[in-house]
DNA sequence: TTGATTTATTCAAGCTGTGAATAAAGTAGG
DNA sequence: CCTACTTTATTCACAGCTTGAATAAATCAA
């Protein structure tokens, strides 16, 4: 789906229409001021835009705050009549659901509890098919466009094959089709730390500039990577299941049948585990944890127990190392840490700073700053519906130069 | 030096004269087809090199081996006036030396034993100057227009700064503003491993397509990754100390303080420290092995000797395990395994191959073709002249414009 | 109503790259 | 030796994109 390069035209074109994703309505001297483009490059892309429909002028009323002298400005911002898009996250039992318009504003959202982990993979496009259409018919959404999809694994974004999943039972599921034809609409897919990568990034002007690797730990861990605010692609999947990287030779037992992984250290699902193995219940089915739980453990950490302390220091030198990695391989500008995981930040922290600082020099580590992000999985449909409508926005144009 | 971006035409420059240090003197039409480009452009860019001096046509004698119908070709070169660049690589106790002129061709090199790590920061620039001087002065090289420096370690490409190197003992050393001034020519400085795989990919055509991974194992290990063929720049460092990742807890002791880091499994002193340490000799310092002690011990354990095989097949493993973080984080098109340490690399390939099977999935590993590239460190002086060349050409042609 | 002020558009020009026509420089063959 | 043919190189007009400057538009202030 994505082109290899594009044209300066669509280049400009997708800048304009971003910017105008993020900061909301504006008019053609603010975006020019913006994006760094001469007014008259804005006016003749935005001619061309008003012309396709793509965008309409603001009625000039009431935007009086502040000077009125001069021309007023009228702000651009999307059509109405574009249509929406239904970003979906799929967990371990969990669908996160989310409707947002041509201009990324959500219109609608819900979750919904369902085991996924034993379906079929005709099942599961089934569940998934039914449970979209569901929440969009309940969301009064008639003029659905689109479906963004995002979940943990190795997901070739071009394809929309689902090579392995921790979630699916299947390999090679060609999810995005499948779904595509139940739904009649295009099916864009994504790694789900890539989206959630992307989505941070469009709320922070500096984790577009230069390199960020965006470390999401919670039901896994994954990594997104971007560069110049645009996400790293490899040679076919998304984003990297970092989480899967063995750390430790003979370390706990992981999801993917290995030993060791960060994951087995991190995720939600190992610190559960291993804290039921200290209260000597018996060990639970890899079911996830809910944040309630998740939450009682932390707070019972907090509280003092030596035990449950042990735990999140192990795994904050597991995040060390990680990070420890990561600026060692990428040498990013940015750091983010960020997903449900980052609950138990305060925790983690003087094991996670104590391996950092072993494993790197401080010249190096002074290069990479630290976000931490407290994102939950929301923010992760929003991030997989405004790479759908890049997508769009791109075919559009083309649907119109043709 | 490096510019942010380039503009239009100083991209299609240097990718005509990357084009001819490659592939040699060629005809307009033949730069057309390699690259893709329109007669029309590459006889306009061709007006403009020659006139400025940079390329000359060849004499349209004897080339006839062929069809001999219709116009002649007349092929096009650098010309012998623009000058020469000196390669330097500074080891542990050896530099090496090439003179290359602006086509890229060898005319002389040499090394030197010496031993560098004991010397402080100016004297350490002394030794270099003069050895360079005199290397330059014994090959006759009137012309040296500049000197373009590889090392291990943390070298900040930008300002030619060593932030810390094994080879150095000091940390952070201007060194290319020190030798500038020295030797009263511009020094381009480059990390060893990234100035290695730049070199490799200029002689495979399919390493400069897609993410190349390159894995350097020497006398330390380090990585240089090149997308599309251009290396990748982290945030200050080029190519990375990759070898310098801790992957195991505690494991042997490496140079740079910690324990367990790549480097110190794989690295010729790693194992030459530790086959010492088999046959009860005392430790030895950490003066590097010559490449005869260090093909002892491989024929050595090549004829069986199993607790040599032992240090191989932990090295292996290691090897394993750093290529299989490399896909995961990178999912690298190719990766690059070269270095003076491949000679081993029949007694590290099953540990290898066993561990990077453990660690990875087969899709993901499947995306990967594993190069075994023997190459000594001569090569990596190739690359760093390549590079400064490069910057060479496009001082040329702003010089001119302005 | 006029002038000031800010916003938007238009226009000519520059830079880059291309296809098509044209020129150039030879060989092959009579 | 001349003509036809073939391949290489150049020229030229044009298209795509961006820009600075001039111009037009839309409002408020006086």
């Amino acid at each position: 789906m994505t082109p290899l390069s594009l044209s300066p035209r669509e280049t400009a074109r997708r800048r304009l229409l971003d910017a105008l994703r993020r900061e909301g309505p504006m008019a053609r001297v603010e975006i020019g001021h913006h994006l760094g483009m001469s007014p008259a490059s804005v006016s003749e892309l935005a001619a061309g835009l008003l012309d396709e429909g793509v965008l309409v002028a603001e009625d000039s009323a009431d935007q009086g705050s502040g000077l009125l002298r001069g021309r007023p400005k009228t702000r651009l911002y999307f059509a109405e009549t574009l249509g929406s898009v239904v970003g979906v996250w799929t967990g371990f039992n969990r669908i996160e659901l989310r409707l947002l318009d041509s201009a990324g504003r959500t219109r609608a959202s819900r979750h919904v509890e369902r085991p996924l982990r034993n379906l079929g993979g005709e099942e599961l496009m089934d569940v998934l098919a039914h449970t979209i259409a569901a929440f969009a018919e309940e969301s009064g959404a008639r003029d659905v466009k689109a479906v963004g999809l995002a979940c943990q694994g190795y997901v070739d974004t071009r394809d929309g094959i689902v090579a392995w999943s921790p979630v699916l039972g299947t390999r090679d599921l060609p999810l995005a089709s499948g779904l595509s034809q139940r739904l009649g609409k295009p099916v864009l897919m994504e790694n789900d730390a890539s989206a959630m990568a992307f989505a941070i990034a469009q709320r922070n002007a500096d984790l577009r500039s230069g390199r960020t690797a965006c470390l999401m730990v919670g039901d896994g861990v994954g990594l997104g990577f971007l560069i110049q605010g645009e996400l790293y692609r490899g040679a076919r999947f998304g984003g990297s299941e970092f989480g899967h990287v063995r750390l430790r030779r003979s370390g706990p037992q992981c999801r993917c049948g290995g030993r060791g992984c960060i994951e087995a250290y991190l995720a939600d699902y190992a610190l559960h585990r291993d804290a039921q193995l200290i209260d000597h219940r018996p060990a639970p089915t890899l079911l996830l944890p809910g944040e309630e739980a998740m939450e009682a453990i932390v707070e019972q950490a907090r509280s003092g127990d030596t035990a449950l302390l042990n735990l999140f220091h192990a795994a904050g030198e597991v995040l060390g190392d990680a990070v420890g990695i990561l600026i060692q391989t990428l040498e990013p500008d940015h750091i983010v840490i960020c997903g449900p995981g980052t609950r138990a930040m305060d925790l983690l922290r003087p094991a996670f700073e104590a391996a950092l600082k072993s494993q790197t020099i401080p010249e190096l580590r002074a290069l990479a700053t630290i976000h931490v992000v407290e994102s939950s999985m929301d923010l992760l449909t929003e991030g997989v519906v405004m790479q759908a409508l890049r997508e769009l926005d791109l075919d559009l144009a083309r649907l119109r130069a043709a």
